[in-house]
DNA sequence: CAAGACACTTGATCCCGTCAAGTATTTTGC
DNA sequence: GCAAAATACTTGACGGGATCAAGTGTCTTG
């Protein structure tokens, strides 16, 4: 049972609930073909033959027949492209809408149905698990759930610590204690945190998780940015970039003056970061720390 | 956009991405339909034409023909089920096997070309997603990945203390503090344990962790329970008598006499498993903790 | 022990879906 | 600048996938 079988084990069972999901368009007179195509069109806006077959696969004889029938019953509108004789744009009339709306209908029932037999954990598992499907394909027509940056909520201390662990081990050999350590730092940020002085964010996608950074006080004068963190599949796009940002505004109205940091010369990306957000290096320290050898960094700029 | 139209969404999209993997049985000069039946007859054994015409949900005269076929061709043997005589076993011959062994490659390697293109983190994702919508809609299918007890990994610490905060904070109302209490003493664990005298397990199965529990050093005499926490998934299935026997059985060969333990009276399922497995309670006194009014307990036995 | 349920099979039929050829328009290559 | 190729779509022809209904034995039930 190797990763191949996963899948096909998985498209078979796929295969037979949307089978049986197909039963709500049985009363409409319409074949799945026909349902497919009203789908995109009514989702999709004005669509061109082609790119409707080629979206869904279907033969272009068969779409031609298909979209004639829709049009001899007044459900779509073809009308021809400026630039281009030879396609036409295809767009669902009001009379299509309408005549759609009992199938769609249907469908709704069909699956509010089926999700009503499942407990509230199942349904929050099933869509969480269907994006993710979805985002490891890398369909396009994902929406891309909101950023979002939270202060600490239950469960979040926690993560923290969970992947600065499981992270700092796997790319940097850290042992247990690294984990050990976080875990202290944020207790102790939670016991004694001074909400004018000290303020964590967690960067939220929908129901995930991110990344996290704090600023806490080191003296009256003195910020510091601690326990910087972004999930590897969420770096690259700019959203450190932000966490920074929020992190020294958030001093500056503090009122500190200084901030400074402490990383490792191995976090190239997050040095570069730092570089690029007006930080300098002040100093640098070989040392072992958790079992590795590390190059240790201190960071400051003035804000 | 709600947990329909959302399932919808990816039906539309799994319904796409399983026509582009359908080509693979183009050569084959077989049907879907028929492909699905070789299929079920190479991987469930045994089936009579009932019940596979219900599983993939076929017209039983269409199914009638589709077997006939085979047959001819020597694919399949049908012998008459002993008590029976309406019924017949049918079953994969060899040829059969041989015959299908051409599209079982090709659907593998479409499948592993599909996978090819992913990165690693999507291509979990993508198995972890599949996985959870199996078993979000109760796939009897879905294999159980065995369960594991470990002792603390990468990771780990993390994660009991953000199950601890979400969970207390959902069912008691625990404020903040109380995740801090819990990553100080996960913290304190990792820091000072002696692994002859104190241990802690995760319960996973396959990726998922379950749940958590530690026995940790109060005398040399007495043993302490802590930590001990499940997934409320993962609840009422004896896999907490399970963990508290391990519990147990640790602390006897680690020498200790006795075993105590803290809780509160709320937890009524963790009471009455700590009296299933021969612990009384000793001691009951009203407290304030993390912004809640409970009960404190203490509860004991010998070893 | 008859009536009904059950496990299939067979017949009739439809239309889904595919292949191939055809038309009009646009792009490409020399 | 014009023929050849590509593109967007239509139409024709056709096989067989899929469905409904009726039929045949066999088993279960009151």
């Amino acid at each position: 049972m190797d990763e191949i079988d996963e899948i096909r084990e998985f498209n078979r069972f796929y295969t037979r609930e949307l089978g049986l999901l197909a039963r709500s368009s049985l009363g409409s007179g319409l074949g799945t073909g026909e349902v497919r195509v009203l789908y995109e069109l009514q989702h999709g806006g004005p669509w061109v033959a082609r790119d409707l077959a080629q979206r869904l696969a279907l033969d272009e004889g068969y779409l031609s027949r298909v979209l004639k029938g829709f049009e001899r019953r007044g459900w779509i509108e073809r009308r021809p492209d400026a630039g281009d004789a030879r396609r036409r744009g295809i767009a669902l009339t009001p009379a299509g809408a309408a005549a759609m709306a009992p199938l769609e209908d249907a469908t709704r029932a069909e699956i509010a149905a089926r999700l009503e037999r499942l407990d509230p954990d199942a349904r929050a598992g099933l869509l969480a698990g269907a994006a993710a499907v979805r985002r490891a394909f890398g369909d396009p027509d994902l929406p891309e759930p909101p950023l979002r940056f939270t202060d600490l909520a239950p469960g979040d201390a926690g993560w923290i610590i969970s992947r600065h662990g499981a992270l700092y081990a796997r790319d940097e050999g850290y042992d247990q204690t690294f984990e050990a350590l976080v875990a202290g730092i944020v207790a102790d940020f939670i016991r004694t945190r001074d909400p004018d002085r000290g303020r964590a964010w967690i960067a939220r996608a929908g129901q995930d998780r991110l990344g996290c950074i704090f600023c806490v006080r080191e003296t009256d004068e003195v910020a510091q940015l601690r326990l910087f963190l972004l999930e590897p599949a969420a770096r690259g796009r700019g959203l450190g970039r932000r966490m920074l940002d929020l992190c020294l505004g958030f001093a500056r109205e503090a009122g500190y003056r200084r901030m400074v940091l402490w990383t490792h010369e191995s976090h190239r990306a997050a040095c570069a970061l730092y570089a690029a957000a007006g930080f300098s290096m002040t100093g640098e320290t070989p040392a072992v720390a958790f079992g590795q050898a590390v190059v240790d960094q201190t960071w400051e700029r003035d804000l």
